[in-house]
DNA sequence: AAGTGTGAAGGTTTTCACAGCG
DNA sequence: CGCTGTGAAAACCTTCACACTT
């Protein structure tokens, strides 16, 4: 029971395109909000920051939904990325760490509109234990078997300080949960089988701080050949 | 003064090094901490989560700094890594929308560890402005352009709610910020020559639960072949 | 012996350019 | 005519395997 028409008639999509298609999706949920009911592969391809061959490439992955000449249905395009990536799970979010960040992920409107559900919190801190964040009770890491009801179908979301990372990673995973997303400014040593993914706020701004290094030394390489054309 | 011996002697560092490399940083941080004077490849390319011969090639695009038969020693490793994606400035960085999410970017371990240096931080709302948050004053929009001292080598943090990320985005590039780390799950409208990058945690949530989707049907895969085998 | 540095081979991703449909 | 869908070409990235160094 359950199992629905379609088997999995994609053995996989290529790596690159998954990650954005969940952009793709963020754009066509806002342009859905402002009752926008057709979009062209340019439009979206701007509203999500990549070229608009790239994004019909991307698409065509998943068949053939557009209407040529015209563009895209908003609200069917989104339906078919939505089975390709999202559907096969009503997943259910526990979040490790109830700072700063971890409470601005409770509220985070991005996660309700993709069909996920926050279901529980954790901490450590005895003064939090007890308490609630936006009607969500927050747990002491002892019972997280209990509260867990399906570990299986649970992403872990790791939000404490580094040094606490991998203890909560290795005791969720004992109690079954097999898919992580770590905010820890630290790497995680974890059986192969789970799933991890890791946001890295420092390397974040490293990253940019580089590329915006080489965009100004590109102008100015590029305004030297400007003055030589000279005008 | 300070211009100092090498000129950039790189033209330029291929885009998924660098995102490697900011990560290897992070890894050494930790390894100088705990007081670990040399690393290997496969003991650091473990660390950062990719294979040791990836590590190699990527650091062979620095020069050579390791030691045959030994390995990496961590502190000067770390420090030619950061001549090349960290020295070029002593990045400010402003935070705008001083909700959960800006606060625990304000307290983030790893961005003093890398260089960056919080100078200021902004909000709309009126009941947070004038208060202060780890010692940073929280100052109105209007005042903008009083607060930043070096424009140019400001990084604006964009994270506040989706909708009024845009305008934010306008006003911080109107003052001369050309450097965007955007958290609001909204894709931004901006001058080509502005260099943004994204970090959208509902794209996040969703890759993982397709990649785990994915390894699920993979074992599923294994395990009948494994059966066919027999044992 | 142990582990780096690197050409060359093999994959993947992006871009191009245009055929084909509405 | 405009815009999608897609082979084929080009660019890019990863992995391999081994010469070379300490």
């Amino acid at each position: 029971m359950g199992g629905h028409g379609l088997r999995g008639p994609l053995p996989g999509l290529p790596t690159a395109t998954v990650e954005r298609l969940a952009a793709y999706l963020g754009a066509l949920n806002a342009l859905e909000e402002r009752g926008v009911e057709t979009v062209s592969s340019g439009e979206l391809a701007t509203a999500a920051g990549v070229n608009p061959a790239q994004l019909r490439k991307d698409l065509s992955h998943l068949g053939s939904y557009g209407i040529r000449g015209v563009g895209y249905d908003v609200q069917s395009l989104r339906f078919h990325i939505d089975q390709n990536i999202g559907s096969a799970g009503d997943w259910h979010v526990i979040i490790v760490g109830v700072g700063n960040l971890g409470r601005s992920l409770v509220n985070h409107s991005g996660f309700l509109s993709r069909g996920f559900r926050v279901v529980a919190l954790f901490d450590v801190d005895p003064a939090l234990i007890g308490r609630s964040v936006e009607g969500h009770p927050i747990h002491s890491m002892a019972d997280l078997a209990t509260v867990l009801t399906e570990p299986a179908a649970t992403i872990g979301v790791i939000a404490t300080p580094a040094q606490a990372a991998q203890g909560v990673a290795d005791r969720l995973v004992a109690a079954g949960v097999g898919c992580l997303l770590n905010f820890a400014p630290t790497g995680l040593e974890l059986p192969k089988e789970i799933t991890v993914r890791r946001v890295d706020l420092g390397s974040e701004l490293q990253i940019l701080a580089y590329h915006r290094q080489r965009s100004l030394a590109d102008d100015a390489a590029e305004s030297v050949q400007v003055s030589v054309l000279g005008d």
